[in-house]
DNA sequence: TTGGGCTTGACGAACGTTCGTTCGAGTTGC
DNA sequence: GCAACTCGAACGAACGTTCGTCAAGCCCAA
């Protein structure tokens, strides 16, 4: 079977980590396992990412650079800025769905053990950041409360993904139908858009 | 020293156990360090708790208690839904601070190895949802959204506490005073409110 | 009041297992 | 024949747990 048709072993032990790191957690999830779910064996993981913190970097790498692009492609391809705002949350949710587990351990599960992981993270939560600032907070006159509210409204959006079984177990199941998704955008949208614009010089709640 | 005025060793571990937990994991944090940390002998861990998972047990039952109370305080004691929502979100912030790393354990890092501990987490969870059904979403008419809406406002007013250090790196040291977080407790409270009241019937944003 | 069993708290040592990593030999494609 | 790939075996370290021991406190019969 040539290098070309065969499905590469990197994405195979990636899938398979990414996966049981969002299970497990990175400090459970084991070498041994991922290799076997990935149908590899165990040395070519350190073959190919030198280390066990190596599988979780390009993981994080690469989920890091689509939630990027998708979230500068949505906030700069609109005007108004709800339409940026309904944008972004759409295309985040779309990307939660088709990446899977991998949003998990990217956006959830953060590894302190290691400082280059941390660094890493931070370098790419900058990028975010700062799309945020231009496309949201800076046209409404809300940048000073960047770091207060900007964690917020991305955990806001994501939380329905890290908590989906714990939700089943109280609601029995959910869908998980293109409708499904579109009213949880909708829902979440409302949400943040009103929270944000909602009447904010008309007397603080305070 | 008698029983009596010597720091119980139970707390001592359950201490450091969430602090390490939160810091490091699960699987990362290990029980040698947990007990180095504690200033306790290795033995005793198991002793009191019979298993690594039975310290984690505990940590979650200790952390829940606390945190249900808390909001049911703040949910029964009001008449108004923007004053409960107001003082729901005042505690929680309170317990947050009062309690560090214990939050981190107990509402994200949540490990699925064990099925024991799904379960107690869910059991838990159904409480703070029936409050929050019968004291904000019925009266709001918004009883359906519960299953989409409410772990993101619960993610919402815990993010701050969660992405504290990803924020650090990005905005410099962050005040750690009272007025911070009244600050912090207020704009949450702010986009939460105008969110869940923010002209819902004229026009879905979709 | 005293003595001896019983319980509880506390500890260090050691158990067997699993961990992440390394290495050397073998295979394949160019 | 050289380079990249693949693999099983083995490494030392760390893991969670168990065990035997010991001191101190308590209870109750003598």
């Amino acid at each position: 079977m040539s290098r070309d048709t065969r499905p590469d072993q990197r994405d195979q032990i990636l899938d398979a980590a990414a996966r049981l790191f969002a299970e497990k957690g990175y400090g459970g999830a084991g070498m041994r396992e991922i290799a076997s779910e990935a149908g590899v064996a165990l040395s070519m993981i350190n073959y190919y990412f030198g280390s066990k913190q190596g599988v979780l970097e390009e993981v994080l790498e690469r989920m890091h650079t689509r939630y990027v692009e998708a979230v500068r492609t949505a906030l700069e391809s609109h005007e108004a800025i709800p339409d940026k705002i309904r944008a972004w949350i759409r295309s985040a949710v779309a990307l939660a769905r088709d990446t899977g587990p991998w949003m998990r351990v990217a956006f959830v599960d953060i590894p302190r053990e290691a400082p280059g992981i941390a660094q890493a993270k931070a370098a790419r939560i900058k990028d975010i950041a700062a799309l945020m600032r231009t496309h949201v907070f800076e046209p409404l006159g809300r940048a000073d409360d960047i770091p207060l509210l900007g964690p917020g409204l991305g955990s806001m959006v994501m939380s329905h993904f890290m908590a989906r079984p714990l939700i089943e177990t109280q609601f029995g199941p959910l869908p998980d139908d293109d409708a499904f998704y579109d009213r949880y955008a909708d829902v979440i949208t409302h949400q943040i858009l009103y929270g944000l614009l909602g009447a904010p010089s008309e007397g603080d709640p305070r």
